[in-house]
DNA sequence: CATGAATGAGACTTCATTCAT
DNA sequence: GATGAATGAAGTCTCATTCAT
C-alpha cells in the first residue's frame, strides 16, 4: 500500500496531471536548491516549470504539496532501484553492499531533491510531517531487514539492540552526501565516497578489538 | 581566536547585552524548535524572551542574527567541553572515546539548539552561511586531528584518504541524535546511544573481513 | 529620448499598467498634498487609488517610485505643451512670452503635483535624486535656449553670464506659484499672476537705470 | 513682539537651556542637511550634539521642536542684520540694495539651515505650520515696506498690485540660493549671485518696453 | 484548461518618546 | 541634570492563493 499523499488537482486528465507534476518537481527542485523552500515563491516555481501561477494551482492545492511531490519522487526512485535488485541474485555481504550502493546512487542522482526534502521537510505542519516520517521509517526498515538477513546468514555480527541504529546510520550516510556535499565533494567523487562509506560501515576503525579478539587461544 | 560574528547591539552595557542575549537564545531555541525558524516571528521570540519587539532589536540587527547567537552558543559549549578534556590525561583509544563522548553529550544537552542550527542554518544567505560552515569545518578538523593522533599511536587503522570522511561521520553521528530523535529516542537513551555509536564507529559490522584476514591459516 | 525611469511592474499588460499608474498618480498627488510624502502611507495611496495594497505593489517597486510617477507626469505635461507651441509661429518677445506662459499654465493645472514633486523630491536617495535633477536641468536649458534666441534677435539684453540664472529664475517663478500659493492666492488669480510675473521678469523694477541710460544726451 | 514658539524644557537653568539649544541647532542643521529631516533620527541629533537621547528631550518636547529651533535661528539672524542696517544711512535705491544684500548674505551664511527650514517646514502639522508661515509673512512685509518707501521716493516704479508679488520674489530669490544651489554654485559665487540677482530684479530683461517708451516724444 | 490580475494577512524593522536610575 | 534601556505603534513590502476571463 504505497500510501500516496492525496494531492488535489482541478484538472481531470490524469495523463496531463502526471506530466505537469513532473515539470513541477523538476522546477521546484532546481529552485529550492538555489534559494531554499521558504525563499522560493510559488510564482518562481511556476515560471521555472514553464507555466503561469494559475496553472500551477490547477495541479497542486498548496505550496506544501510541492514538497510532497518532491519527496515522493525521491522515494519512488530508491524503491524502483531496489525492486530491480530483487531480481539480481546477490546474497550475504554482497547483497548488503548492493542495497546500500543502490541507495547511495539514487541519492547522488537526485541529490538536489534529496537535499531539499531533507532540509525543508521537517518544518512542515503535523499532518504533512507524519507522512514524510512514515516514508523515512519505511526505508529505514528495509535496511533493518537486510541487516537481520545478513545476521542470520552469519556474515555480520550486529546485536539486535544496535540494529535499528545501524539502519539509521546507513540512511544518514546517504543523506550526508547531499547535506555535507559542500565539504565532501572537495575530497571525494561519488564512487570513492560509496567505497569508503561501505568500508567504514563494515569495518569501522579496525580497532584492535579489546573485547572479542583474538583468533587463537 | 574564535572568530565571533559581530552582531550589532544598540545597548552599550556589555553585561546586559550578554544577559539579554542568553534570554534571546533560550527563547529562540524553544520557539524555533516548535515551529521552525521561518514560521517563528520575531515578535514571538521577543515575547518568549520576556520583552518587547523593540527591545529585541536593541540586541540584534536582524532575524538572522538570532540564528548566529544560537550557533555560537552551540559551538561554544562543545569547545568548552573539549577544553576541559585537555587537562584530562586520556590517550590513544581512550582519548578518542572521550572527545567523541564530550561532543555527543554537548549535542544532547543542547539538542534543541543543535537541531535548530542544523536545519535552519543552511538556508542562510552567502555571508551568513560562510560563517557557519567555517565553524563546522573547524569542528570537523578537531576530529580529524584526533584521528591522526590515534593513527600515529597505532591504535586505529584509518587510511589518510578516509580520514576526512570519518571526521564528518562523527560529526553527523552527533547531529543525528537531534534530527532523527523522533525515531532514535524510541529505542535508545542518550547513554545507550553514545555507547552504540562509539562501538559502531570503532568496529563497524564486525564483518568477517575478506581482505586483511585472517589469524590462522 | 526622454530618459524614463524604469519602474518595475509585475503586471505585463501595458495598457493596464498605464491606466493603473494614472490612478496611482492622481491618488498620490492628492494624498501627498494633504499630508506630505513622508506622512502618507502606501496603504493610504492604495486606498485612495481604489485598490488594495497588494495591487499597488504590482505596479510599483517601492514607495519612491510613486514620486517618480508624479515627476514624470509633471514633466510630460510641460513638455507636451511646449511641443504644441513648436507649431505656433510666435517669434521674439512673443515667443518668449508664450513659452513662459505655457509653463506657468502647466504648473497651475498640476499645482498639487508640482508642489509635491517640488517639496519631497529633494530628500530622495542618490540615484533617485539624480534622475529628478536631470529633468529639472533639462527644463532650465529650454529656457536658456529661448533666452539665447531672443538675445540673438536683439529683443532682450541679457549678458551671457546672467543667462543661466535667469533661466532658473523663470523656473522658480513657476514653482513659486505652488509653494507660496498660501500667500499668493490671496492677492492674485493665475491670470494676474502670469501677467505680473512676465512683466516683472521683463522689466524688473523700472529702475531709472544709473548705468546704461539714457535716451538723449 | 517676537512671537517665540514656546518650546518646553524640563531644565530650569535658562543659561544652560540656551547653550544646549545652540548645540542642538548646530547638530540638527548638519544632520538634516545630510539626510533630510524625516530620515534623521532624534538619536542622531542627540549624538551629533554630543549628549544622550535622554538629555535631548530635556530641552525639547518633540522632534518638531528641533525644526522650530532651526527656524527661529534663521529668522533671528536675518532680523539682526536688518537691525544693524537701521543705523546705516542708506536711502532710496541704495537702501533697497542694502536690505536685499543683508538678506542674501544671511541666507548664504546659514544656507544649510535655510534649506532645511525651507524643505521640511511645509509638511508640518497645522499649529506648527502657522507659526512658520507667520514668520515668513513678516519677512515678506519688510520687503514690501521697503518697496513702498522706494516707490514713494520715486526711485522705482512698481504698481501697488505688483508690490506683494515682488516682495515674495525677493524672498524666493534668497531661498533659491539654497534649494537650487546644486545648479547655481556651478556658475556663480555668492558675490556674483547677489550682484546678478539684484541687477535682474531691478532691470529685468532690459526689454525694449513696448508700452511706456520712450524718453522723448 | 490556461492565464494573470487582485487580494490582504502578516512579516520584519524603525524610531520617537518615556522614565527609572 | 544626565543617561540609556525599554517600549510598541506604525510603516513598507511580500507572497500564497483565488477567480473572472
Amino acid at each position: 500500500m504505497p500510501s500516496r499523499k492525496d494531492i488535489p488537482s482541478i484538472v481531470k486528465n490524469q495523463r496531463l496531471v502526471d506530466q505537469r507534476r513532473q515539470q513541477i518537481i523538476r522546477a521546484a527542485v532546481r529552485a529550492f536548491h538555489e534559494k531554499g523552500y521558504h525563499r522560493t515563491t510559488t510564482r518562481e516555481v511556476a515560471a521555472a516549470a514553464g507555466f503561469s501561477i494559475g496553472t500551477l494551482y490547477e495541479y497542486i492545492g498548496s505550496k506544501e504539496d510541492i514538497l510532497f511531490l518532491v519527496c515522493d519522487a525521491v522515494y519512488d526512485d530508491v524503491t524502483a532501484r531496489w525492486k530491480e535488485l530483487q531480481q539480481s541474485d546477490g546474497t550475504g555481504l554482497e547483497r548488503l553492499r548492493q542495497v546500500m550502493e543502490a541507495y547511495f546512487r539514487s541519492v547522488d542522482d537526485l541529490q538536489d531533491a534529496v537535499l531539499v526534502m531533507y532540509q525543508e521537510t521537517k518544518s512542515l505542519s503535523g499532518d504533512a510531517l507524519a507522512y514524510v516520517l512514515e516514508k523515512e521509517t519505511r526505508m529505514q526498515q528495509v535496511f533493518q531487514q537486510e541487516l537481520a538477513e545478513a545476521e542470520k546468514l552469519g556474515v555480520i555480527h550486529l546485536s539486535e539492540e544496535a540494529r535499528p541504529l545501524f539502519a539509521h546510520q546507513i540512511l544518514v550516510a546517504g543523506q550526508m552526501w547531499t547535506f555535507r556535499r559542500w565539504a565532501l565533494s572537495k575530497h571525494y567523487s561519488i564512487d570513492t565516497y560509496i567505497r569508503l562509506q561501505i568500508d567504514q560501515l563494515f569495518y569501522g576503525l579496525r580497532v584492535q578489538d579489546e573485547r572479542k579478539e583474538t583468533c587463537g587461544s
